[in-house]
DNA sequence: TATATATTGAGCCCCAGTATCAAATCAATC
DNA sequence: GATTGATTTGATACTGGGGCTCAATATATA
């Protein structure tokens, strides 16, 4: 919440505040994170990586970048907006509907991913989620908490597409 | 594709086009769907399911809106959004997310639905996924589909908010 | 330290999606 | 079939999430 402010000063990329407790390898996993997609850890992706763990739930872009500016000022609206992309590329984060054509994101160590969609030419086709019912049901009682709906769809290629690919 | 016009006249709400082959029951669907939700089965809502059921795969509301301008000039905009949300609501449709912040919705026969995702607070629980493994395996192999990734979240009540609702 | 590459952020723009509200349709009742 | 009240439609205007541009700046590598 808050973390005492850097000396700011000029424009783009500062060195990080240097000081945090480092309570969880977020660092670390930024480092990697990026390296493997030959991108670079800087400041900015670390603040917002830092801002997602610690807020243990979804937030939208917009509210992560108001939040943010309080103690930086200096932090860019595409910069947080791109950032956020780039974690969710990174498997460092993941993308959330909310109701009413609302986007948020919250941090997550591992990617998760019903219907089966085509990346190519959207084709979609139905599957049977007969296998969900007992899952569901184990959820609820490890975590205490009550399922009212849940989503699964398989993204990748149709079998038209897969081989037009390897033409 | 092309159906002919109907002689179109005035505002509003027009009859249907009245000869289609009725492939399917898309008119009793939609009647009953509707029903459902105490709305009407108009002759726009109809149009729209036939043409996503027609599609099959998923469309963005604004290819949508285009693509039934041609055979129907008179339709509006902000019907053809409006009407997307209700059949999804009806559970007649369902909305997907494409890469790039993209939108679009795919008919659907039944509605089907990874994190656990509380609609009040908006925490987020990440769960075990393991058991998805053998599903996504056999999906493949039964549509010759290859699956890229796949989403899978469960949304509801967290354990606090299901005691504060309660109260 | 010098050089090449990647990232930032201020400003501007686009468009998906929504609010508004009068005209039009439907359902129900008389 | 005319009347009336609840819904829906659609033309229009608006909003704001999110992307683009590009000069300034930071990181990586030699
Ligand atoms: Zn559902
Ligand atoms: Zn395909
Ligand atoms: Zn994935
Ligand atoms: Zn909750």
């Amino acid at each position: 919440m808050s973390r005492p402010h850097s000396s700011g000063s000029g424009r783009g990329t500062r060195s990080l505040p240097a000081g945090q407790p480092a309570a969880q390898p977020a660092v670390r996993d930024l480092s990697e994170g990026m390296a493997a997609r030959g991108r670079r850890p800087t400041a900015q992706r670390l603040v917002v990586l830092e801002a997602l763990r610690g807020a243990k739930r979804t937030v939208t872009a917009p509210e992560l970048f108001d939040q943010l500016r309080e103690d930086n000022p200096l932090i860019g609206r595409a910069t947080v907006f791109r950032t956020l992309d780039s974690l969710v590329d990174a498997g460092l984060a993941q993308r959330f509907e909310r109701p009413g054509h609302v986007y948020a994101y919250a941090a997550c160590s591992s990617a998760h991913h019903h219907h089966l969609v085509c990346t190519v030419c959207n084709t979609t086709i139905e599957i049977d989620e007969a296998a969900l019912g007992m899952l569901t049901r184990e959820l609820e009682s490890r975590h205490g908490f009550t399922v009212h709906h849940a989503t699964l769809d398989f993204y990748g290629l149709c079998e038209r597409c897969a081989q037009q690919e390897s033409a």
